[in-house]
DNA sequence: GCGATAATTTTAACGACGTAAAGATTGAGG
DNA sequence: CCTCAATCTTTACGTCGTTAAAATTATCGC
């Protein structure tokens, strides 16, 4: 049954990798072993990559694709949008640790996909923001109030994921802090 | 002048780590490499660490004694001690970011000297608010708010770490989602 | 169906790394 | 001055990322 020709390399060298990094964290991550896991040899691998930071750019892509689908299928929502992007978005982080750590960490030139995908992101948060207090549009104070909630949201994210807060109900924490942020938002 | 014996091999390993990690990341530490940078050859870091995750954990150690340090002395002001605080983490996170970023990494042990100085950090940061803020000290929200504001100081330096924040004047920034953060503290 | 060609994978190899073992050099205490 | 312990170097092994060349298989024109 095992082909020469794998049929859906690239994809499955993703799965693997993917598994690898969220079992043994980013440091684990080894075009060697994520090979070995579909078992095949390491420089197939550079026939769809061409290294392992272009593998693993190709992880953060799928994890901006991801956390965007989330944030919009939250935004739908009819009313409480802020409230059920922020829950949505570290719902995310706390679901794939390591995928949003490695989304926000230093390894992706500022022209990479998944960086592109996250100053989408970034935008869309504005929009809402603009959208959602039209008392701070008017003002033209949008752009601190956008980075003042992505900041909660982001950094509530990844003390969650580093286990930094000993919470005994961790929904009931996030959305008390959640709802500190609003209040901060208020006129 | 060269002596065979260093003399302070130690500390002279941690500052070239140090360096080397602000220069190319935290990719670029390499055992080897950072010997070379003190005129040594590998094996003699061994006699001082046990391999290279315990020089990152010296260097970790550094970061959480100077990052306290700095909060020590903004936090003797008289008034305004909450801002003081915010600005002064902000702004060594942004003197040294990948430090920063190595100390909220995920390689640090839950026992690690860092890590038991980071958890000193944050019960300063709770003792402070309940201090500041009467008010959710008698309700019993100290907890809340003080993963609140870390939230924000924390999300905050990251953004502006990784330049994903286009900000002419970056401490009007701060101080402007510092500002909202307070507003979210106030009853 | 058949053969040429392109796509994919393997084998083999190089240099750099982490780190262990064993030997050389040096500073400190008697 | 001599010994000994601390410190550093040499040497070595296995793993890693990556490249080049060879082998295998799929595809497409006929």
């Amino acid at each position: 049954m095992r082909r020469y020709h794998h049929g859906d390399l690239r994809n499955a060298l993703l799965t693997a990798a993917r598994a690898l990094l969220e079992a043994k964290g980013a440091s684990a991550l080894a075009v060697r072993e994520i090979a070995r896991q579909v078992g095949v040899t390491a420089p197939a691998a550079y026939h769809h990559f061409s290294n392992l930071d272009d593998i693993i750019l190709g992880l953060a892509q799928v994890a901006a694709e991801e956390l965007a689908a989330a944030l919009r299928e939250a935004g739908s929502a009819p009313s409480g949008r802020l409230l059920g992007m922020g829950r949505a978005y570290i719902a995310f982080a706390c679901r794939n640790p390591q995928l949003y750590r490695l989304l926000f960490g230093d390894g992706l030139s500022t022209t990479s996909p998944a960086r592109v995908e996250i100053d989408r992101l970034q935008q869309q948060i504005y929009t809402l923001v603009s959208a959602e207090l039209p008392r701070a549009a008017e003002t033209g104070e949008t752009f601190g109030h956008g980075v003042f909630i992505w900041s909660v949201a982001h950094g509530l994210s990844l003390l969650l994921i580093d286990d930094r807060i000993a919470a005994a109900d961790r929904q009931a924490l996030v959305d008390s802090v959640l709802k500190l942020a609003g209040r901060g938002l208020r006129p």
